[in-house]
DNA sequence: GTAGGGTTAG
């Protein structure tokens, strides 16, 4: 059930116009879902659907209006994207007027479909000027050469009403022709507040701040949009000291207070996106508040907006207290205001507190919920994660790319590839996120056959981004098919993005490709691209592969002379492994004594697998034991150890290992290969 | 039924 009643608001603008704005207002008259309370007791949730039943209404009194409530059902149709049904409607009518004509045309127009809006266009008995305009603000939102097609249906028409006016200068503004705008502008009889907005918006789209300023000083009026067009031009253009400088300047002139409000919002939420809390802070604090009093709509004073931008701020900037602090202050919470600090705790993967705000929480949506899954799910509590999707009472695209991604990060893959499976098997749509989650399942288990199938689809239904090439990138190479992998590369290598180079040479350094690893490696360093500290353990496996122990000292040396990386504890294993492999097993050892951490078992591992190769048996049994250590229950050290006991003939210590093994319960498991499994990665 | 601006997500 959608509890969504609406506000209205009507604003006396300075050009006359009477301005009816409506305002989304959320009650909560339903409980929370029954189920949100049942999930933690692992009760299994009924699937269920929930409809949505149409709630359009009669109006009051309806006397015959004529073609009143058939054309109004054509717009709420629309609206809610319910094209088909429209044009059915639309269709049957034994009647038409201009308006349903126009609602019809204003259904394609929407949708970009300009072939049909057109052709009702050219249908059309007569025409009046929205019918015009509704065809040029179509062909102007398509850009490009269409704005052309625009411009001559406005040059065609028998007539133009302001709204043509504006509509073809932001047709210009928004494909970046500021000089056609300005000639329009300039020729314009009667210009309104709008064709001002448009000029200024348009120059600061166009990164021309100074003009923009200009011309909205030089503004006979100005609305409410105004000052926010202003601001948030500012904002894009990185003038937010110039922005704040022009609201102090309005919050004295202005008379119009109650949207000053909205200005001061758009600044606040840009202070958020540029890290600075503590200014977004100061402005918060200048919007005066007046606590306990009545709501005053002419008022400059906090709203709920401000509220939530400020809660916004302080999530972005991993201030989860302070965000809580005015949460709990709030007198008045919209579902933004509940979603933000839920999605703030889940930032922390603090699950705890989401939990709790979650079932305080009036009533969800489908943002809420899925918030909720992707933090479970990021916590590797899969079976939560499950058991709400399960329980949405609605899903969308997001709740499906949530579940499926939890699953692949916690290398479920087989989870993920069926709960894909029924994704599509419900109609679902994949986009570029479910294709690149699925692509990484196929590296994970090198599944060459349905990563094919995922890029053939990624090549009909989306325009693949660096993401999507990267994920290919690395499907392909991790499934062992380093052509397709490279061709692909070889596309996108100018992007000069860190992970593609990484992904293919990881690719080459994982299947035994030393030389092209380090060749491509060269390459990338030419091309001034940046390595990480990803790059450099490819970089030194595929030394260990190869045996090239100078070049292995060498690049583990430039990681932190050259690039400024501290090697971490996989780039020492894999040093290890390296000299090891040589018979340098003393330099091997002053290695793990020397590297500033605890030596994990990749570590022990390598030095192990070393001293195999150079039947070195005192220092094995140090790294065995190490080896025992950390991972009590394996028996790949004792057995190790044992047969290298054997091959020197110390059988005592042969059958010690035996009896050890015994003792600690452990069980041999067959074909453990141990220096294998430690350097995959 | 047509023109310009504002807060939330994987």
């Amino acid at each position: 059930m959608v509890n969504l009643a609406s506000r209205w608001r009507t604003i006396r603008c300075l050009n006359g116009n009477i301005l009816i704005r409506r305002k989304k207002h959320y009650h909560h008259l339903h409980p929370p879902h029954p189920l949100k309370r049942s999930i933690l007791k692992n009760l299994s949730p009924p699937p269920h659907l929930h409809c949505f039943v149409s709630t359009l209404q009669q109006p009051k009194n309806s006397v015959s209006l004529d073609l009143y409530t058939p054309n109004k059902r054509i717009s709420h149709l629309i609206r809610n994207g319910r094209i088909n049904e429209a044009r059915a409607l639309f269709d049957a009518m034994p009647q038409r007027n201009i308006v349903t004509w126009n609602s019809m045309i204003t259904g394609y127009v929407r949708r970009r479909e300009m072939a049909k809006a057109r052709k009702l266009f050219d249908e059309m008995p007569d025409r009046d000027v929205v019918s015009w305009n509704l065809m040029i603000s179509g062909y102007v939102s398509c850009q490009g050469r269409w704005v052309e097609e625009g411009r001559h249906l406005f040059d065609e028409m028998p007539e133009r009403d302001c709204v043509s006016w504006n509509t073809m200068i932001s047709g210009y503004t928004r494909s970046g022709r500021m000089d056609e705008a300005l000639q329009l502008f300039d020729s314009m009889q009667e210009r309104n507040v709008v064709s001002w907005n448009a000029m200024v918006t348009g120059f600061l789209q166009n990164g021309d701040v100074e003009r923009a300023i200009e011309f909205f000083m030089r503004m006979p009026e100005r609305d409410s949009a105004s000052l926010s067009a202003l601001v948030a031009g500012l904002i894009q253009n990185g003038e937010l000291d110039e922005a704040k400088r022009i609201l102090l300047t309005s919050r004295r002139q202005d008379d119009d207070k109650g949207d000053l409000v909205h200005a001061y919002n758009i600044l606040l939420a840009g202070y958020g996106q540029n890290g600075r809390v503590d200014k977004a802070r100061q402005l918060f604090d200048q919007i005066p508040f007046y606590d306990g009093g009545q709501k005053d709509g002419g008022r400059f004073e906090r709203n709920v907006v401000s509220w939530n931008s400020m809660i916004m701020c302080y999530v972005k900037a991993r201030d989860i207290f302070s965000a809580r602090v005015l949460f709990d202050q709030m007198k008045e919470r919209d579902t933004i205001s509940w979603n933000t600090m839920i999605s703030g705790y889940v930032r922390m993967s603090d699950m705890e507190e989401a939990w709790m705000l979650f079932q305080e929480m009036p009533n969800p949506d489908t943002l809420t919920w899925n918030s909720m899954i992707s933090g479970f799910a990021q916590k590797g509590n899969l079976e939560l994660a499950r058991a709400l999707f399960a329980t949405i009472p609605q899903k969308n695209l997001v709740s499906w790319n949530s579940m499926i991604a939890g699953y692949e990060n916690n290398g479920d893959y087989k989870g993920a590839t069926e709960l894909y499976r029924q994704m599509l098997l419900q109609g679902e749509k994949p986009d570029r996120h479910t294709l690149s989650s699925v692509l990484s399942v196929c590296s994970g288990f090198a599944a060459l056959h349905l990563g094919m199938q995922i890029h053939q689809q990624i090549t009909k239904t989306v325009i693949p981004d660096i993401p999507i090439n990267n994920s290919l990138i690395t499907m392909y190479s991790r499934c062992g098919a380093i052509v397709e992998a490279r061709t692909i590369f070889d596309e996108v290598k100018l992007q000069k993005e860190v992970i593609s180079w990484n992904a293919m040479i990881g690719g080459y350094a994982f299947h035994g490709f030393a030389a092209d690893a380090l060749e491509l490696f060269e390459l990338m360093k030419r091309l001034k691209v940046r390595p990480t500290y990803i790059t450099f353990i490819s970089v030194l496996n595929a030394c260990a592969h190869a045996g090239f122990v100078k070049e292995g000292r060498m690049h583990f040396k430039s990681m932190a002379c050259e690039f400024g990386i501290e090697p971490r504890i996989e780039h020492f294993a894999s040093l290890v492994d390296i000299v090891g492999r040589h018979g340098q097993l003393e330099e091997a050892m002053d290695l793990i004594n020397s590297m500033p951490f605890e030596p994990d078992k990749a570590v022990w591992g390598a030095l192990l697998g070393a001293c195999r190769v150079h039947n070195n048996v005192e220092l094995a049994r140090v790294a065995a034991e190490a080896l025992m250590k950390l991972e009590p229950e394996s028996s790949a050290p004792y057995v190790l150890l044992h047969n290298m006991y054997a091959d020197v003939g110390q059988w005592d210590n042969a059958t010690e290992m035996r009896m050890m093994m015994e003792r600690n319960n452990i069980r041999k498991q067959p074909g453990y290969s141990w220096v294998d499994s430690s350097h995959s990665g």
